[in-house]
DNA sequence: GCTTACACGTGACCC
DNA sequence: TGGGTCACGTGTAAG
């Protein structure tokens, strides 16, 4: 009900009229008025899609999702990745050489740190200097909403 | 190349036989014959979408390039603008004054960092990475028993 | 006139 | 029962 026409923002050729003639009122004609905004609704999907992603300058639908979907989401999510693996390694807090994902061999003891876990979800605990602590929770399935949870948990000390 | 068929990996339901009838070798077969290969070809690109959306479960192709653009994209570009920023800023855990310049320095400390402070001592949490807080604690006469009730408190966290 | 690409209508299908 | 989605064939605009 927003999209007032239609702007596919790359393909300013209207193609055709659009609606050819009056619609006679028929008896398939709820079909087809569904089709076409089905359609409508896909094409300004793809024009967010081209939005989202900047590397594209003037592609086909094809070649747009296929840049979306194998290089630019891809090489994200790498690169959040190693960003991730490099803050957490830099950090004066080390938690460990190892790899990210994966078998994840966290076989170190380390002297004070406390580490605490339960059927999803791991917290670990380690003093930096004396006056402050890192605290990482790793959850097993998607680690998405591990630092909503942590920075709940925190604001939930009331300190 | 190389795609060998149609594998939508994810409509098994091959709706119809695909080529009804066997090629009549007419006068048009050209086009139906490149719009099929389109076809697949677009369809290839959505299943390779899917496959590159985790969050994505069984959704329409609507649906799945609103994920992709919406969600996925515009979430993951902020997070790399954000560990970038991090990283530049913060490679430790340096407590450098947080409002040091007050400019444009909200970029990280947006919500990611909340400090409270009470009669006597102060505690600063700060995200660093994604999935881990470093917290500090100071007490204004410089007592010992600072990091004891941090770890305490973090302990009657039973995380 | 070729190829490439898109939107449309329509049959078929699934909740 | 019908609303929702998909794939197909075709007409049609560009390059």
């Amino acid at each position: 009900m927003a999209q007032s026409f239609e702007a596919p923002t790359q393909r300013p050729t209207k193609r055709r009229g659009r609606k050819p003639g009056p619609r006679p009122n028929g008896p398939t004609v709820s079909h087809v008025e569904a089709e076409r905004q089905r359609r409508e609704k896909l094409s300004c999907r793809f024009c967010d899609l081209r939005a989202a992603v900047p590397t594209v300058s003037r592609m086909d639908k094809a070649s747009l999702l296929a840049a979306a979907a194998a290089t630019y989401i891809i090489e994200l999510r790498v690169r959040v990745a190693r960003l991730e693996a490099d803050a957490r390694k830099a950090s004066a807090v080390r938690w460990e050489p190892s790899s990210d994902t994966g078998g994840a061999a966290s076989s170190h003891a380390a002297a004070s740190a406390l580490t605490a876990a339960r059927l999803d979800e791991a917290v670990e605990v380690r003093m930096v200097g004396c006056d402050a602590v890192a605290v990482r929770v790793t959850t097993t399935g998607g680690a998405r909403h591990a630092p909503a949870c942590l920075m709940g948990a925190l604001r939930s000390l009331d300190l």
